[in-house]
DNA sequence: CTTGACTTGTTACGATATAACATAACAATA
DNA sequence: TATTGTTATGTTATATCGTAACAAGTCAAG
């Protein structure tokens, strides 16, 4: 399944897939490069996948704490970090959370809608926007090392509750 | 002096009229709107002006206090929400920090440069970027109402730097 | 079965942000 | 000019988010 026809976290899909397929492809990504998806970074993951809203790394503790893990804030930074720094996870720095990666190891540049009305994150592909940018760095000469595309609002199905 | 021919803040240029000349302009803003741009909120939009620097809320905080005004976080805040909110001053959520706007009243949508080596923020010209976004969200029905697009990286002169 | 790299865990602290409430300034009247 | 409703300022206190520094455990390579 390619990006594009991935279906988007507020449409209506059958989560269960979106959970078992992510883990199953970070976990051949993440062989072919030789890193280790420990116990704790496994289970990071499958939290974060559990629902398509974005968690605190407080909140992820807490859940990681239950199931035996160790109980303070690093042991969930680290986790949250590797998972971040090897594209399973993205860092959604308006709600000071993480959220999973929908496309770990595909090359994609991800765009966020964050509804303010359901709390749900949806990664939208952004290659149009980071293209954008791209011009708009060339042409004043900087270069860019990381990008971050964050738009909050309203998802469809909150609209029209409001 | 339009957005694509304003000065970005990594070109040499005289800051001083980027002080006067975007301080002018809010004021004159804020009186059409009949909002106040009271003392604190001023000095605070001043504070901000006197580097393309973005500053944490903490730091505003001192400078404020040093001048006579309240000593407490919340004196900060309220004033830099104020000027955000009212498109004076841009929240910088990666650095969780905030740059005066270059372009007050100007519709724009902003988006940031910030230098990782000299820790100045431009911000970028081009609606493009926006425009980028507002089509990826129109696909999927989402109402953008705040969007934040931030790359991190090196501007011309870190770039010879490394 | 040791070495060296990495991972996990802890304590302790620092940095960022907001809630709740009291007081003061202001604007528009009566 | 008193009164009243609104907005702004300030305080205390606390919530939330994040990291530095160090000790102990794991594990593959030699």
């Amino acid at each position: 399944m390619t990006e594009a026809e991935t279906p988007l976290a507020f449409a209506e899909h059958d989560h269960s897939c979106c959970s078992t397929d992510v883990l199953a492809r970070a976990e051949d990504m993440v062989r072919a490069q030789g890193l280790r998806l420990t116990p704790v970074r496994r289970r990071a993951l499958e939290i974060l996948l559990e629902s398509h809203q974005a968690m605190g790394a407080y909140d992820v503790l807490a859940r990681l704490a239950e199931d035996g893990f160790g109980t303070q804030p690093p042991v969930a930074y680290r986790a949250l970090e590797f998972l971040v720094e090897h594209g399973l996870a993205h860092r959604i720095r308006r709600l000071n959370a993480f959220a999973a990666c929908m496309h770990p190891g595909e090359a994609h540049s991800p765009a966020f809608f964050i509804c303010t009305g359901c709390n749900q994150v949806a990664e939208a592909p952004g290659g149009g926007v980071a293209a954008a940018m791209g011009d708009a760095a060339r042409a004043v000469g900087f270069r860019i090392e990381r990008l971050n595309i964050e738009a909050a609002g309203l998802c469809p199905a909150c609209q029209e509750g409001a």
